[in-house]
DNA sequence: TATGGATCCATA
DNA sequence: TATGGATCCATA
C-alpha cells in the first residue's frame, strides 16, 4: 500500500522539523507501505468493484486494512498504544447565549472523548494521536474535529488523519473517507492553527498498489474476521 | 414536539436582533411544536424503545419527523426552499506544506456542498440554512463544519443546527445525532466566529412531548437504510 | 455518479 | 451504557 502524500494543515513550534516526528512519521509510513493482499504477496493488489445483477456493487470491506496497521506499527514498529487521551468532562466550557432569552448558558459536556485508533508517547514525551479513517466519510469530520480539539487542548503534539485517495475509496465500503470529499473542508481545520500555540495536524492520503479484475483475488473481506469467510461464501 | 433551547454558537453582526432572523427562528420553531404523533394529537407521544429477545432493542425511526418539520415550513409556514448553496469548486484554497517535502501543494477541490436541508431566502435577502440533524452523529459534525464555512464564506446570514436531546436520542435510531455528543465541540465551532466578521450559527435542540409504553402507539416507522436488512435477519 | 443519510454492529 | 464505526439506502 502506498501513501500518497502527507499535508500538514498546521504546524505551530515547527513540530515536523523535530527528530520526535520524523521518527514517528517513519513508523507509520512504513507501516503502510507493508500493507499488501493477497498477504506475503508485497503490494496491495485491490479487486476492482463490480456490478451485481442485483444492480449493487461489490467492494473492498475495510477493516483488514486497519487490523494490519495496527499490526505493523506494534510488531514491526514496536510502537505500543499508550491509552486514552483524557479530555475531562469538567474542563472549561465557555458560556453561549440562548435564543431568545438572551441570557448566558453553559451547556454541560455531557460525553466523553472516546480515545483514537493510535495513541503513541516517545520516551521524550512526544505525543502523537494517529486515526486510521475508513468509517464513513461524515465520520472522518469528527475525528478531524476530535485531533484539533485535543492539539488545542495540549492533549497532542501532532495528529493525523489516515485517509483514501478518491480512487482508492471508488472500491471500498459505500461512503468511506476520502480525501476528495474532505479537500473543501481543509480551509477550516487549517485555519484553527490560527488559535493554537503549539501543535500540529497533519492528513496522510493512502491508495493501493494495483487494481485487477483477476477472479483468483479475493475482496478485502467485510465485516469482522469471524464473518470474512461468509463473505467470501457469497462470492 | 418541543424545542428546548436555542444556543448561539457565534452572532456577527448582531443578527439575532434582526427582525429578518425573528421571522424565521419563529416560523422554525412553530413547524418543530406542530410535530405530532400520533398525527392530529397535537402532541409528539413517543413509544419507549424495548429490548428484544435477540437482544437488539426496537426503536423510533426518524424520517418522519424531519419530513413533517419540511412540511409544516411549507404548508404552514409559507417558506419555500431557495435550492443549492453555490461555494464554488475553484474557489481559493490556500496551500498546504507537504511532508517531508516542505514544498507548497494546493489540494484541489474535489467535491460539491451538497445543500442544505433547507434554504431560505427572506424578501429582503436574508438566508438561512437548517439542517434538521437525525442522521448519525458523526453526520452532525460534517454538517456543523459546513453550515460554518457557508457562514464564513459570506454564502449564509444564519445557520442552524436541529438536534435531538439526548433524552429524546435514546428512543430513536441508533447513533443519531444528539446534543450530548456534539457538546464537547461546541467550543470550537463557537470559536470559528472569531474568524468570521458577519454570520450567526445556531443550535436548536429538541425533544418528545411524553414517552409512553402503551402497546396502541406505534414505533415511528424505519426505512430499510443501512444495516436494516442485516438487523431483521436476526429477529 | 455523487452527496447526504439511516440503520444496526463491535467492543470496552 | 457509551463511543466509534461499517455498511448499505435514497435520490438528484
Amino acid at each position: 500500500m502506498r501513501c500518497l502524500r502527507t499535508l500538514v494543515l498546521f504546524d505551530k513550534g515547527n513540530i515536523s522539523s523535530s527528530e520526535s516526528w520524523r521518527s514517528v512519521y517513519e513508523g507509520y509510513s512504513r507501516s503502510i507501505q507493508r500493507i499488501d493482499f493477497p498477504e506475503g504477496s508485497g503490494a496491495l493488489t485491490l479487486r476492482r468493484k463490480r456490478r451485481l445483477n442485483s444492480g449493487q456493487f461489490e467492494r473492498n470491506g475495510v477493516k483488514y486494512l486497519q487490523s494490519r496497521f495496527l499490526k505493523n506499527m506494534r510488531d514491526d514498529e514496536g510502537w505500543q498504544p499508550e491509552g486514552v487521551v483524557e479530555l475531562a468532562r469538567d474542563r472549561h466550557q465557555p458560556p453561549l447565549k440562548l435564543y431568545p432569552e438572551g441570557i448566558d448558558f453553559i451547556e454541560p459536556i455531557a460525553s466523553d472523548f472516546g480515545g483514537f485508533d493510535l495513541y503513541l508517547r516517545s520516551d521524550d514525551g512526544f505525543r502523537v494521536a494517529i486515526e486510521w479513517e475508513t468509517g464513513n466519510i461524515s465520520s472522518s469530520h469528527r475525528s478531524m474535529n476530535k485531533l484539533s480539539i485535543s492539539i488545542k487542548a495540549g492533549l497532542v503534539d501532532a495528529g493525523v488523519l489516515i485517509v483514501p485517495s478518491r480512487a482508492f475509496y471508488e472500491h471500498l465500503t459505500d461512503r468511506v473517507g476520502n480525501i476528495g470529499e474532505l479537500s473543501g473542508y481543509l480551509e477550516m481545520w487549517a485555519g484553527l492553527g490560527a488559535s493554537i500555540p503549539r501543535g500540529m495536524l497533519a492528513i496522510s492520503v493512502v491508495e493501493h498498489d494495483s487494481l485487477t479484475d483477476d477472479l483468483t483475488v479475493p475482496y478485502l473481506p467485510r465485516g469482522d474476521d469471524g464473518r470474512a469467510k461468509e463473505g467470501r461464501a457469497k462470492l
